[in-house]
RNA sequence: GGCGGCAUAGCCAAGUGGUAAGGCAGAGGUCUGCAAAACCUCCAUUCCCCAGUUCGAAUCUGGGUGCCGCCUCCA
């Protein structure tokens, strides 16, 4: 089996091939820290994070960089507004980036380069463009010509001569920028100072990069000139990677990127989630909310749909998602719960439930029954990460699971058999968390009520049944509901009872 | 005007030639004082419309319709 991603660059589907047979070099377009992170970076960077975790398990060396865009006139304007500085704002954001994102399971990259650190490499860059005549100095600005650059335009698949500029509708005429460009479509890689703003100094006088040299700076001085994978949501294709390779191949005359991965929009009522549209509801809004989802209840709304779809957020999906997950949680708790009454002997091993301690390898030899399962996982992520299609894989196993648990909850035992259960436990918890499923087992709470007072309240509420008296039965079992405790009636009076 | 994408059940969503995964929601049954929980069962003859290719099409071709993204803020 091999696995195939969707190539931007060549609108088609392909094998992975990376450079070097063990290794990946991966590189993801990171947010300008100017704000809080909103759902539209959360599904872009939970995106990123599948496909890195998958690679992991596919036996990859991942190296993944991501970085922070620390320059820019929104952190600028922010800074003013508050009456701060650049670098406050942006390491503000910088904390909530990773505040936000972690608590939803997506991993730290290897390195989060940031253009204010890298301005040596961008200004030698520049140079060379400069030298090579791919760009010119205009009024302490420098551009990049484009139509200097013969294949520009290749990753976006438009043509200079079609395309209309200012069709965005977002380019100011006033703005003076228009008239030290020798060509509308030429970017700036350089951009003049004003009063009062940072700068770096440069042969063209103080300034600041551009948005796009940043990057081709970054990942030549991180990754190398060639890297196997980059990504970035499908808004950036255009302009932004379009520069990026400009930048990067007229200097390197190499590939910039092998594979060019772009994902999908979050819609709000059909339209793009984003900042200037004012729709968006940022990750800790949504989750701080009262009745907030779980964060792995967004994870699982970001990876049910295909990571190249757009997907419409709303607050049915959102709650759909959570109940989702909590169908998806007590499989993967199954084995903390009842793992001990099955007899396995291994339940207060601190590895115990684990997903490193019991890994199962990516192309295993699926003979077992265990491996259909894992196969058909792997043959789902394979097709350009179909996340939907492997977490029917993992809903089935979980579904399962749950049954078996409720079995052994409301009968006290199973006749399915305790290592079957074992390994299909722990095929679900691997696979899970390559997506980034985690499941935390609860702690064995001291504060609630103790068991001989929960004792104590069945047998009132045995009494009280006795005597025909349900409205008191009834009051005793919400009263215990609302503390945790589920009663399960048996036949012959008996009341067992088990909490969540 | 140019480039690209999408359209599958009440909702979400897989599926690129072989007879519609999965999730959410819902229905019936068992059980029960009623309920809850649990367990069992059911839930798209059909994939936006029209025409065509084929033994066979949600999947391919042509033509429509609708929606979305990008065309120098953007994940």
């Amino acid at each position: 089996m091999a696995l195939e991603f969707y190539n931007t660059l060549t609108r088609r589907r392909e094998p992975f091939t990376p450079l070097q047979p063990d290794q990946v070099k991966m590189y993801c377009c990171g947010v300008t820290v100017y704000d809080y992170c909103h759902l539209g970076h959360a599904r872009s960077y939970i995106v990123w994070d599948t496909v890195r975790r998958y690679l992991m398990w596919r036996g990859y060396d991942v190296h993944y960089v991501q970085n922070f865009t620390d320059i820019d006139d929104k952190i600028l304007n922010r800074a003013k507004q508050e009456n701060s500085t650049m670098a406050e704002v942006s390491n503000r954001f910088i904390d909530a980036y990773f505040a936000d994102l972690r608590r939803l399971n997506v991993l730290d990259a290897v390195e989060y380069p940031r253009a204010t650190e890298h301005i040596d490499a961008i200004l030698k860059l520049i140079n060379a463009l400069i030298e090579a005549d791919y760009a010119y100095p205009a009024g302490g600005d420098v551009y990049y010509r484009v139509q200097r650059f013969p294949s520009y335009g290749k990753l976006s698949g438009r043509q200079l001569d079609q395309m209309q500029a200012g069709a965005s509708g977002r380019v100011d005429p006033e703005d003076p920028e228009g008239n030290r460009k020798q060509y509308p479509f030429d970017f700036a890689l350089w951009k003049a100072a004003k009063p009062g703003e940072p700068s770096w100094d440069s042969p063209w006088g103080a300034g600041r990069p551009g948005w796009h040299i940043e990057c081709s700076a970054m990942i030549r001085a991180n990754l190398g000139e060639t890297i196997d994978i980059h990504t970035g949501g499908g808004d950036l294709v255009f302009p932004h990677h379009e520069n990026e390779i400009a930048q990067s191949e007229a200097v390197t005359h190499k590939s910039l990127a092998n594979y060019w991965l772009h994902n999908g929009m979050v819609n709000v009522g059909g339209e793009k989630m984003s900042k200037s549209l004012g729709n968006f509801t940022t990750i800790r809004q949504l989750l701080d909310a009262p009745n907030g989802p779980d964060p792995m209840a967004l994870r699982l709304f970001v990876l049910q749909a295909h990571y190249r779809k757009p997907i419409d957020f709303t607050a049915e999906s959102i709650a759909s998602a959570q109940n989702s997950w909590e169908t998806l949680k007590e499989g993967l708790l199954f084995g903390y719960r009842f793992g001990e009454s099955l007899g396995w002997t291994d339940t207060t091993d601190s590895a115990f439930g684990k997903a490193e301690s019991m890994r199962i390898p990516a192309d295993s030899d699926f003979s077992d029954q265990r491996s259909e399962a894992v196969q058909r996982f792997q043959e789902a992520m394979d097709e350009d990460i179909n996340s939907p299609g492997a977490l029917a894989v993992l809903f089935e196993l979980a579904k399962d699971l749950r049954r078996e648990g409720n079995i052994i909850t409301h009968e006290g035992k199973t006749t399915t058999n305790a290592q079957a259960l074992r390994q299909q436990w722990q095929t679900l918890v691997v696979l899970a968390q390559v997506l980034g499923l985690e499941a935390e087992p609860e702690a064995e709470s001291n504060d609630g009520l103790s068991d001989d007072v929960i004792a104590n309240l069945i047998a009132q509420r045995r009494d009280a049944k006795k005597a025909k008296d349900f409205a008191t039965a009834d009051r005793i079992r919400e009263e215990l509901k609302a503390q945790g405790i589920v009663l399960v009636d048996k036949p012959g009076g008996v009341t067992e009872w088990h909490r969540g």
